[in-house]
DNA sequence: TACATTTAGTGTCGAC
DNA sequence: GTCGACACTAAATGTA
């Protein structure tokens, strides 16, 4: 489907180009905040990492806590299928 | 190096564990933020899908916006190195 | 869908695990190669380096070469998708 | 260090252009080569998941025979510690 | 060593 | 519901 109405000229009328600002517009202040919220958890994993912890841990920590322990399991388990198909013992 | 004194019982000091939650959930807190305005744009992505928009079309142009800008610093700061490089030091 | 036929013993077929070697020998092959050529592009920066050359300012023009490119294409793709959202179809 | 030998007109005499020339060319040369290899490679993980591979347990397998074992072992030991102190049982 | 950049990997979204 | 593309996150590398 086109554009609000837009005849055939294949110019948006400015109703319609000034919706497509306005949008433009809104997605882009959210995607700076986005950005301005990544820089904050970036300081946060930078104090963390000075106070002695293991980042790469922590955000691993953090991603298993987010998914399903169920699924996570699941997915130790085919790793360890595979590993012991390769002739690998992890743990 | 290791985490705050933890030095090998294998067990956190108290005060580390705390640390450790604290960071744990700062973090989950701003990923809970940066889920919640992700939602906003899917809204805003959406209202305009209502308005006869084509959304597909809409991420294009606004990461061409975004690359416009990228490129204009990128620009600059190539700039900045030739400056550097060739002995000079503007700004 | 779980592996070629591997129901619950949690232990591979034969021939599953022999498909799983080959798969992870080709895999690292493949990254050894890549590796060989990176180390090639360590040799030229290197050689740059020794003439004189700063080589944080090539690798700056080349990125901005590489986006000109990016964005060339970025742009014929969203002509495109204008086309196509118009309802002509170009090309 | 600046470029072999141009002295102050801020320009490159010929022969440091054509060598710049070269550098870059040789550098772009290499960089398309390692995108057809990554190329294959992604070809290779989609031929696997079509003979009901798990390719994201496939991908974690080749990292973890890249690594060093003892330091995979080690991580694992810290993500433990970490999981104890946040009340997660992971294994 | 710590920082910045680049590259790989993972998850999400829309189309068919 | 599967497939492919896109965007975001995380790891690796290279530099100062």
């Amino acid at each position: 489907m086109s554009a609000v109405g837009h005849n055939s000229g294949d110019i948006l009328p400015s109703d319609a180009q000034n919706m497509l600002k306005s949008y433009v517009e809104r997605i882009e202040r959210l995607n700076e905040e986005k950005a301005e919220i990544a820089e904050q958890a970036k300081e946060v994993f930078s104090e963390a990492k000075g106070n002695g912890f293991d980042t790469k841990v922590l955000r691993k920590l953090i991603s298993i806590r987010k998914m399903d322990r169920a699924k996570w399991k699941e997915e130790q388990a085919v790793l360890d299928l595979y590993a012991h198909a390769m002739g690998l013992d992890l743990f």
